[in-house]
DNA sequence: CGGAGCGGTGAATCAATATTCACCAACCGG
DNA sequence: CCGGTTGGTGAATATTGATTCACCGCTCCG
């Protein structure tokens, strides 16, 4: 944009937002018709120079939060208010509620984790804004999964999530499920920067897990990731849900099925050693598997929705 | 206010600034009126759920930022177009706008030093959002000036300061200026919070300064400050501003005056072990003293007005 | 028990903002 | 040099949002 018209664009937007000017005052003090005004703030919005965040008040559900926190030991809980008619509303208001608890409390890690496949995620990440110099790099910490258009989805997030930390970004453009171990090895043993990732999955200060049930997650069809035969034969095992593909049953206890080796991504040993794990999920279909990463300690921090929080604080191990 | 009408204004603030939808249709989703969706909008904005910040557009103005930086060595530059008909307006602009600036780019110190006499520094905290966790102390730099309806604005700044940094304040609740050199002995021999502050000076991360010329500023009128005659003596031995009521002059030099065995605050020695020096002023009638203060290097990040910024390259001393 | 007073509500209305539309200027390609 | 096209503009207007106002349900006394 001409940045002559940006600089105009900002200086309309403080005086409008910061300093509460109508439209009107403003067009009339800076010699421009109210109309221009209007497009200019437009403008200014989408060139993200107006930032607009919905803080989530702390401590609103205090009740909720401290019987998940104490019922399973965490850390930290945000329970936020969706409003959400479908699932796919619900992903994305989770999403952005969790951005705003992240905006809240910056996430200060030299090193962090992010499985850029997760929906819920992205959407997170969609919805976040810029805290320059909170992180000094992002590691994928999943290959891909799903359709390539997918895949550059991911690659995005995990890109503009980077930028809007200042930190440096590192790829793991591989494969997230593979059909036999000995490929897994073949194409690790390609891939520098594959390995590079992996290899700093071992020391993350945050890590961003993605969490779900044992089963084809819809927009996952097909391409590198389980089939439904293979998810079924982990649930036969006792799979309740999994953590950045890595199965858990009821109490929280890996299942240990052949499929562990077909994953590229974190290893659970990596994921435990990384002190601060931090998931976003909701929804009454994914409660089983969160209760699940819950009581395993896969996670330690969560952002979930109201419905989802009560499920979990009910099903709570400890009251 | 009530939880639960906190809760709704809250959902209701995300539907409408997140999501974008119009009052009417979320009065309908949620079964309110829309006059009612309305109010519960203006609840969330005064609660301070809604968090509307217009961030300055970063190297916009590369080239002044550049020619002062070059021209002066300093780390940091920001320069914000204000609109402002006068001095009071073009103060608290900057003020705002420095907020957005360290808003971008986040404080993340352990020890703040906070001089909260500076109009300019208190806008800008007036404007901050909170941050949590990004410092763990502030610290009061400069003792009182002025009446006392001015030493509560100050304290309170200063604990607004901490809490939106979820720091521990340090308060220096003494004479900014006392008239005998023995006074400032006795007092502070007084006063352990004050010791306290002052010691804490010694260690600082980042340094807010304020910045002006060498003359009785307008709202700090007589008392707990230095008068006319001490001003004039001042300027009569070169003085052309003071930074933390330290007098320097045109090349940026320390002027000796037995004025500064007279001030309770930070001393320039420990002003300028602090790494980081920011320094919030604007105006052309404050131009000389922020040149000075450059000069002399007592001021490293700078953020200040378009006029002055301009002077100021004009007046640099490498080009 | 009654009624004054308060806080909160929705319908209607008024104010503010977004959008439409006609117009103009600058910039091509004939 | 002249249509034609594009991009940007303000006046007018449509749409959206804030405010008024009359009303309701409470509580708190008398």
């Amino acid at each position: 944009m001409d940045p002559s018209q940006q600089r105009l664009a900002t200086k309309v937007a403080r005086l409008y937002h910061v300093r509460g000017l109508r439209q009107a005052e403003i067009a009339a003090r800076l010699d421009l018709s109210q109309s221009r005004v209007s497009r200019l703030l437009s403008l200014a919005e989408d060139a993200g120079l107006v930032r607009t965040v919905v803080v989530v008040p702390p401590g609103l559900h205090s009740d909720l939060e401290d019987a998940l926190e104490v019922g399973y030991g965490l850390s930290e809980v945000h329970v936020v208010d969706v409003v959400a008619d479908d699932d796919d509303e619900l992903v994305r208001d989770l999403g952005q509620a969790a951005a705003a608890v992240l905006t809240g409390s910056p996430v200060r890690a030299r090193s962090l984790g992010y499985t850029s496949w997760s929906r819920t995620l992205r959407h997170c990440v969609d919805a976040m804004v810029p805290q320059s110099s909170s992180a000094d790099v992002v590691v994928e910490v999943l290959g891909d999964l799903g359709a390539p258009a997918l895949q550059h989805a991911a690659a995005q997030s995990t890109e503009r999530l980077a930028q809007l930390l200042g930190a440096e970004p590192l790829y793991l453009r591989a494969p997230g499920v593979v059909s036999d171990p000995a490929l897994r090895d073949v194409l690790l043993a390609q891939d520098g920067h594959a390995r590079r990732a992996l290899a700093a999955a071992d020391d993350l200060d945050v890590v961003l897990v993605g969490v779900g049930p044992p089963d084809v997650a819809p927009p996952l069809g097909g391409d590198n990731f389980f089939s439904a035969e293979q998810f079924a034969s982990a649930r036969s095992l006792g799979a309740v849900g999994q953590v950045c593909l890595h199965f858990v049953d009821e109490s929280g206890e890996l299942v240990d099925t052949p499929l562990d080796d077909l994953v590229i991504g974190i290893t659970p040993a990596q994921l435990r050693r990384t002190p601060r794990r931090l998931g976003v999920a909701g929804g009454a279909g994914k409660a089983p598997a969160i209760r699940a990463a819950l009581v395993g300690g896969w996670i330690n921090v969560l952002v979930t929705d109201t419905g989802t929080a009560q499920l979990l604080a009910a099903a709570a191990p400890r009251h």
